[in-house]
DNA sequence: CTGCTAATATAAGTAAAACTTATGGATAAA
DNA sequence: TTTATCCATAAGTTTTACTTATATTAGCAG
């Protein structure tokens, strides 16, 4: 053992100081007296031998030793904190970050989360919208929602929602067009989200839809107008709610986005004709973080939230 | 500043007692009572609410926990020792490594040393022959002197000596075949030290040369008998210098290798004519080194030497 | 199986380190 | 020049790291 290393408490104030260029926010950061930092610093010059710091007016400038000690040191305790943070369980109650994709975010997650925090309070939970997944093993998000299915190593998957896919138009454009039967359908502008890679057979994590208008008209049993010009294509299902909303024709929508909707009589689903089993959504996370027992109520929750 | 950093100096008994798996052997290494090393883990172990060690008879075997801990603490610690290295400044007496190729260390620099012992009695020198490059910045060798030249990130580099390539015999060749004129070469066995890796391109410290009979017979205006069947290669120095002492032929040698036989009379330099500028060997080390000052004591020695 | 040795655990006490409060000195700004 | 801000130092207090003594557990040999 580095008999230097026996002195290793006094780097605390070292690196405080250091960052600072100053002792008294070193001191304040520490919630310890401006005097005990002094104090440490000159003890742990006085052990090295060598002089840390330089005063300049006021403040307190690095040396260029002090500057590369700070260096190591920065680095030493970076380690020791992420080495803490493997082996520790952090207690349920703190913050939270879920990510899933912005229409996800937008459509399901948020609404509901008023829910969460009238039940768990000391839970604060923070949405991080993502066009794509973020690493919930090395990164500080705890909870991931994405579309899709895709083997990310050490950390657990599981199926979230198997969610139908259904046409949904605004009441306006149902009384207009008079959409008693399916064939009606041909009369509207048809609105589809697509998956913007182009490329329906890939695995993975993809955004939005691996379904189509030809799809849903096989399912009805009718024929699709073959020379249909009144169509049109958006990327996120965000877009093709708020176009429906805006009673522009009818969206071929996966259900969790307009659940809502729906309930609240904004969109109607005009048909009981729906792709099923539809869009997979996967629910993330890392079992060996800190933070599993604050995502444990989380994911509960969540699972309990979806049979209601 | 991560508020697990005020029980730093907990990890200090961790870390031996986890090396060891004993907190007897612990103790013993750091010279405190066994005592005290199994509070201090217990102290470690309720502030991180973790369990780190597990009793298996007389041991103490690491959880799985423990070992995660251990792994950062390792790392830590010495990343920690290397800052201290950086900045302290040891003092000139003491150990000094210094690394170069076998035959430079035999040939060339241990017959020296006894002169350099002689003025510094207080620096022990410790000769590494190593047939490659090592690394001065990242191991305990204090000086490297290497044939060519590397850049060589955060080193000092300097050459050290420029040395002429000319061909040496015993006494006895030089009476048995009468060489008094270059042409005369042509009736003995050639020597000729090869670098084994067969690049003469390469760039960098390599061995032993990069040049030949061919240049010498070149820079001396005569005819190299095409088909000449006396030849020898040999991939080291030393081993070139060993076989004409044996009376073998004669040596296209670098000057350096064979000086200080020639000053005795072991050797003989039949001809003056030398391949110049010929090898380069430089010197290097590292600036921010505890030892510099140790290391300018050694290295302002050898310049010095070499103007004599 | 018994007795002994080796190793860790725990309790009480001591020594050293980390901190506080009070005050002085230096620098910057008005 | 005065005032405010920041670090340095001294003396005292609190906390942590260590000691010694003893208890407990495990391993080994006869």
């Amino acid at each position: 053992m580095d008999k230097r290393l026996r002195h290793i408490s006094l780097l605390r104030c070292f690196d405080a100081a250091a960052r600072h260029q100053s002792y008294s926010l070193a001191a304040e950061e520490l919630s310890i007296s401006q005097a005990a930092v002094s104090q440490q610093v000159r003890n742990l010059e006085e052990h090295v031998q060598v002089k840390l710091f330089s005063r300049e007016g006021r403040a307190m400038r690095l040396t260029k030793q002090g500057k590369t000690l700070s260096n190591s040191v920065t680095k030493a305790f970076s380690e020791l904190s992420l080495g803490f943070d493997r082996i520790q369980i952090e207690p349920e109650n703190g913050v939270l970050t879920v990510t899933a994709s912005p229409s996800f975010c937008s459509r399901w997650l948020v609404p509901r989360l008023w829910k969460f925090s009238s039940l768990y309070p000391d839970i604060q939970v923070r949405a991080l919208a993502s066009a794509q997944y973020e690493d919930v093993r090395h990164s500080e998000i705890d909870v991931a929602i994405r579309q899709g299915e895709k083997q990310v190593d050490n950390v657990h998957q599981e199926t979230l929602i198997l969610d139908p896919i259904f046409p949904v138009c605004s009441p306006k454009v149902l009384e207009e067009h008079g959409l008693t039967s399916p064939e009606h359908i041909n009369k509207c502008w048809l609105v589809e989200a697509i998956d913007h890679t182009c490329n329906k057979a890939s695995n993975g994590f993809n955004s939005p839809n691996g379904f189509s208008w030809h799809d849903w008209f096989n399912l009805a049993g009718i024929p699709m107008n073959q020379d249909h010009h009144k169509w049109m294509e958006v990327t996120t299902w965000e877009m093709g709610i708020n176009a429906v909303l805006s009673g522009h024709g009818i969206f071929l929508t996966s259900g969790c986005m307009a659940q809502d909707l729906i309930e609240s009589g904004a969109l109607v689903k005009p048909f009981d004709i729906q792709i099923e089993p539809g869009l997979k959504f996967s629910l993330l996370y890392d079992e060996e973080s800190p933070r599993i027992a604050r995502i444990n109520v989380f994911t509960d929750w969540l699972k309990q939230e979806l049979q209601n």
